[in-house]
RNA sequence: GGGUCCGUGCCCGAGUGGCCAAAGGGAACGGGCUGUAAACCCGUCGGCUCACGCCUACGUUGGUUCAAAUCCAACCGGGCCCA
């Protein structure tokens, strides 16, 4: 049984920016259960925002009544790698793809559900890769792709115009890629493959290599890349990545992520973001632009996305901490509450007696990167008025001493108006 | 293999012997206004001390010079053209 509104409910998330054939795919669709796939590559240690959009849409469509593949690539992540490596420097690699397609697997079996019998497949594109031999490759594959095509999609297109240029491994990457896809048709019976806008040329050559080889169809479906709200490209520069790994962003700072979500795109975020029905987004939505300023959109985003990735339980953790830090008065805040705040923020833990004397705030916020990158940096913050103790701004040259101490032991501290961390001293 | 151009701080990008920690823009950070939003305004934006000063930095290594991001050489990396 599949729920036949799917890609209806797809393109009212605004998830659908290109289909290699809608009207096919539909009647598809309509048939019965189809096999999907959708892949990350291992290039970190853990999985990002926009990974997570994916694994929801492969989530989707699971609870429509299909069956996802949820593909780890550790080969295709190799590849991604550019020349210039010495041979240590490889091997490592391995090592550290290992560990990397180890870590996301994990997460993605928290997103997917992988158990029972409705549940899907993990793979990892190693397995079918690995041993394939040049030769056979080339002949297999290589002889239903030509160059032609290769050098018209738009990704070749913009390197080769770039300064840059494009290397050779870097081109086959899209061979390897259709090569998964047809692998994972033959194997698998999967005859969807879904991604962002920007793997369109990649998953093209998928189609492409399962009509040729086989004669059969298979169907791609794009989403529209993750943009900031004034619409540029969202890259590595804007702002800091948000992982999924709580290790790397606490569940806390996930929440907080999702919590500063523009007003512009709140709407789009719970659309994609939250497994919420969109009439009950529609809702949220309207609610939240009779009275803006109360961010309730913004928090209903952050408490279901968090959820989804986190759990029930530190999601509401992370809510909890919220409202203590950014409604509350610090020195109100019992020694639970702050060790719960603890526990979602950075920590500087000092010796016992350190404080006694008196310790210059500056270091003590660069200390270890705690809040700021050094301590001029932690300086410049104070001079222009952006640090406060247990929630009073501090003066040029202050010092921390056992007076600022919430039962005797907390200090809570802030730069700017986000930025929390927790001074704890040692011990009992 | 030959020729040619290029390699600057988080990113882009000026700078061609001293006046360069290095213009400008973006990002980022702090303040103001607000709603933990946007827009806008102000300030900051290598490190240490913050006062002078010192250290590190302009692909790498070495050289010329009182003095180099700026000149020379080799090397590494990249673009383009030719073979």
């Amino acid at each position: 049984m599949t729920d036949a509104g799917l890609l209806d409910d797809l393109r009212a998330r605004g998830l659908v920016q290109d289909c290699t054939d809608p009207d096919g795919l539909a009647a598809r669709l309509a048939e019965g259960p189809i096999s999907l796939y959708y892949g990350c590559d291992p290039t970190a240690d853990s999985l990002h925002v926009g990974n997570l959009l994916g694994l929801l849409v492969l989530r989707r469509f699971q609870q429509a009544g299909h069956r996802p593949v949820a593909l780890a690539g550790g080969a295709t992540g190799m590849v991604g790698d550019p020349s210039g490596r010495s041979e240590e420097r490889n091997l490592l690699d391995a090592a550290t793809l290992e560990a990397n397609v180890a870590a996301i697997e994990a997460q993605i079996a928290r997103i997917v559900e992988l158990d029972g019998a409705d549940g899907g497949e993990l793979v990892d594109n190693r397995d079918w890769t690995a041993e394939v031999r040049l030769l056979d490759f080339l002949r297999d594959i290589g002889k239903h792709v030509t160059v032609n095509v290769m050098l018209g999609r738009e990704s070749v297109k913009q390197r080769l115009a770039s300064e840059h240029g494009i290397s050779y491994t870097e081109f086959s990457y899209m061979l390897l890629q259709a090569h998964d896809f047809l692998r994972l048709e033959e194997e698998h019976g999967v005859q969807l493959q879904i991604g962002g806008s920007d793997q369109w040329g990649n998953m093209l050559g998928g189609v492409d290599l399962i009509r040729r080889v086989h004669g059969r169809p298979a169907w791609v479906l794009a989403w529209p890349l993750l943009t900031a709200p004034d619409g540029t490209k969202l890259g590595k520069t804007t702002g800091a990545r948000i992982w999924l790994d709580p290790a790397k962003t606490s569940p806390y700072q996930f929440f907080q992520h999702w919590m500063h979500t523009d007003d512009r795109q709140v709407r789009q975020f719970l659309l994609q973001f939250t497994l919420l029905p969109v009439a009950e987004v529609e809702e949220i939505v309207t609610a939240h632009e009779a009275e803006p300023g109360r961010r309730r959109a913004q928090r209903r985003l952050a408490e279901e996305a968090t959820a989804i990735v986190h759990g029930t339980d530190d999601a509401h953790t992370a809510a909890r901490v919220s409202e203590l830090l950014f409604g509350a008065d610090p020195t109100e805040a019992t020694p639970a509450q702050l060790d719960a705040v603890g526990r979602e923020v950075p920590v500087h833990e000092v010796e016992p007696g350190t404080l006694g004397e008196g310790v210059d705030l500056a270091q003590v916020l660069a200390a270890e990167a705690f809040l700021a990158a050094s301590r001029g940096e932690a300086r410049r913050a104070i001079e222009q008025g952006g640090v406060y103790v247990n929630g009073v701004r501090a003066d040029a040259g202050r010092a921390l001493g056992a007076d600022d101490l919430l039962h005797d032991r907390y200090v809570v501290l802030r730069k700017g108006k986000r930025a929390y961390g927790l001074v704890v001293v040692a011990g009992r």
